[in-house]
DNA sequence: GATAAGAAAGTAATTAATTACTATCTTATC
DNA sequence: GATAAGATAGTAATTAATTACTTTCTTATC
């Protein structure tokens, strides 16, 4: 919704492709942000999109890199300086709900890109992306049982799943009330369950 | 995928129009699930639908409808004759997860219902389903609490987005792998840690 | 109880919109 | 003034919905 359409290098362009997406994920359903919507929202004909991008699935990939990156960079860097791992588990969290805060349309897209029963480019992304996910967050796990404190007897694997599940979980409570901010209100008191799920029991 | 275009009256062609609906959720992306395609699964003309439905909006109203009556009506039978609170939550949670791998479409069909910006009928219908859902785990926590299974300090709302985020933790990593049937498997590893979060101290 | 009339259900073809994508011309910028 | 970025104006394919027509089923009447 600009008003001069500026002429941007190609990166340029590119990124601010990517950034529209994002921007529009958050007002409506993934799936309905045609390219025309997209050229639109950046003061841009359909056309030029295709100039930058070989196809409307290169778009969504480079959506899911950006996605990826910014959130990976951001977890790893909320658990630095962190010894405890169950303060390091509950720092991720609130850094995973206070950047679906900033976007509440990317979990939309990763959860509709999950979806789609084809292997795009775009949901080999978001599959690998939790995958990382999970990996950071089992060797969180094990390192709070070896340190006593994560219960001993706790199943990594099902923990991973609840982990990511909790956060699920606000989001979709946040798509039923239509409040995203909301999020931040809730996201303290869930963690405080699921910590007590997985804690020891000193 | 039938043979003979048998003709049906219309009530009986709406609900097989409901069941191919629900099992083509099963197989794609509920989105990509087109008039032509559910016509072609119960082998009828793409026209023909509209002799039953007015617009493919009302198909959709008609598939939530019959989802939200039968999880309500298998969660309601699920709890009889349990008196233990938390035993009853445990019975649902199965018994949703149950639903869940008979039906794999459709959780997704909710989600991507509740993902639309507008406010279909489908999507009020989805809505009231799961705040309908929430005041039965409400009562049963509420149970729980003067019953002393459940620890008296409990969050019921935070309690309640929980149990129904495992759910959709469950779900999400089912996509991930593409094995529906392992939530069988995972869902009383991951309602273990749940119940330990939520029960009492004893 | 046979059967004709009408209702109900289905077919096949077509519609207007919308979609992703492309070819060609124009212009801003270095 | 060369060239990269954008505009303009298309394309073919797909979508939900509608049309005119046909087949099948139901039922009232003799």
């Amino acid at each position: 919704m600009n008003e001069r359409p500026k002429k941007l290098s190609a990166d340029a362009r590119r990124l601010a492709t990517v950034e529209s997406v994002i921007q529009l994920a958050a007002l409506q359903n993934p799936v309905e942000i045609t390219t025309a919507a997209i050229a639109k929202h950046m003061n841009l004909t359909q056309g030029a999109l295709f100039r930058h991008f070989p196809n409307k699935e290169a778009i969504w990939q480079s959506v899911m890199e950006w996605v990826a990156e910014r959130l990976l960079n951001r977890i790893d860097r909320s658990v630095h300086g962190i010894d405890s791992p169950l303060a390091a588990m509950e720092a991720i969290f609130m850094t995973h709900v206070e950047f679906v805060a900033e976007h509440p349309g990317v979990p939309r897209m990763l959860f509709g890109e999950l979806q789609r029963a084809e292997s795009t480019p775009a949901k080999r992304l978001v599959q690998t992306l939790i995958q990382r996910y999970g990996e950071r967050l089992n060797h969180l796990i094990e390192k709070g049982k070896s340190n006593g404190e994560l219960s001993s007897s706790l199943d990594n694997e099902a923990a991973s799943t609840l982990f990511i599940g909790t956060i699920q979980g606000l989001v979709m409570q946040s798509l039923l009330t239509g409040d995203v901010q909301r999020i931040r209100h809730d996201a303290p008191r869930v963690f405080a369950i699921y910590r007590r799920g997985i804690g020891s029991d000193l």
